[in-house]
DNA sequence: TCAAAAACCTAATCAGATTAGGTAATACCT
DNA sequence: AGGTATTACCTAATCTGATTAGGTTTTTGA
């Protein structure tokens, strides 16, 4: 016969995944432990056995929003260089945003110094960015104002949004390919430029 | 002699001018009733003799907070065209933000639609921003591309920063001037694309 | 000067997170 | 299988912060 006395049985995995869930339908702000309790049929004291509090239920959902992010990017990127590598940056930074909004807005917030897990996941995406936009052969500093440039971008676009900012009529897919297309053109200038002062350089 | 009895007195002007110090000093996230009536130096409860609720508190911040980015991008951008108007237009979002980063907090999220005030406020920051790309001539959505792309710029990158997520040594200040000095190329690529299309088709 | 209104106050309620302390199921060792 | 340590749950209680109820004082204005 079933095991009918054996108990609801939660373990993190578990408890993310439903989490997960959650937040995506009501998002970040809507998540509660009572809420995630009720869902996973357990009492609301009950997930202190598993995790810390609902930071800590949180900060599960960074990480898997970065790790998912990450996935994304290296796939979508993947074979990739210059503006195509780039654009398909941009693509997956909406694309995981629109799908799992509660995750994503969970993946967000700069982790505190001492979590190292969390850093290393951020690291991991900042590393990925790099290599994405590697082609352009940015150096100096450059590197840099690229990465924080993308970073603005996409996050910047995809929040006001998904944060209903957008209003006009005109189609924000349209707006989006615009954004990026003019981030391109101006990465695609500067090497023209970058080119010529070396020429001029060597003519010397 | 003094009037030794008067009551402390709050009214929505000193109730907005201390939410606005506290916000500022404590981030928006730590704003509360208690602590906001504690400034004012009454109890808790009295603070509904004038306002709403904390949520009317956070509105009554927005309010100010668009206010003020509005009055100091006219301001900055006056007198300014093309170029020139949109670099201050960057500008002036950042500092405002960097200046007062609980009440620029408070001014980001997309008011709801029954709020005819809120609405109004917000509108007529898009209104300043178009007027102060006019001189791009960009028509058919493309200004509407425009706009979006400079909101969503400036909003992440500055939301970026404050947040903490900008780790690396590389100037954050450069850094700005590189992402505005690239979507003003791009501008600028874009209308000389035009005017050639222009040009050309007049020749047939 | 007196009545109405406004602004305060204390006490109470409510919602969520979290902690304390106890009990039952499970796992592990023999 | 039997016995014990651990773990996962539970109920009850605490704490914090928002909000409401209901009463009292001050102010306003006829």
């Amino acid at each position: 016969m079933g095991n009918a006395k054996s108990r609801v049985r939660v373990d993190k995995q578990r408890l993310t995944e439903v989490a997960i869930e959650l937040v995506n339908r009501n998002g970040l702000e809507n998540l509660s432990m009572n809420e995630l309790a009720l869902a996973l049929g357990v009492r609301t004291p009950s997930l202190y056995s598993h995790v810390d509090g609902l930071d800590a239920v949180k900060r599960l959902l960074a990480l898997h929003g970065l790790e998912a992010l990450d996935r994304r990017i290296t796939h979508e990127a993947l074979g990739k260089a210059s503006a195509d590598a780039v654009r398909a940056v941009f693509h997956a930074f909406r694309t995981c945003a629109l799908e799992a909004p509660g995750v994503s807005a969970a993946a967000l917030p700069t982790p505190p110094h001492d979590d190292a897990e969390w850093n290393v996941a951020k690291d991991r995406i900042v590393e990925t960015l790099l290599k994405a936009m590697s082609g352009y052969g940015l150096e100096g500093g450059e590197e840099i104002h690229a990465l924080r440039g993308l970073r603005s971008i996409a996050h910047g676009f995809v929040s006001l949004e998904t944060s209903g900012a957008f209003k006009n009529p005109v189609d924000r897919d349209e707006s989006y390919e615009w954004l990026i297309g003019s981030f391109i053109t101006s990465l695609n200038e500067m090497q023209k430029l970058k080119r010529k002062i070396k020429r001029t350089g060597k003519k010397k």
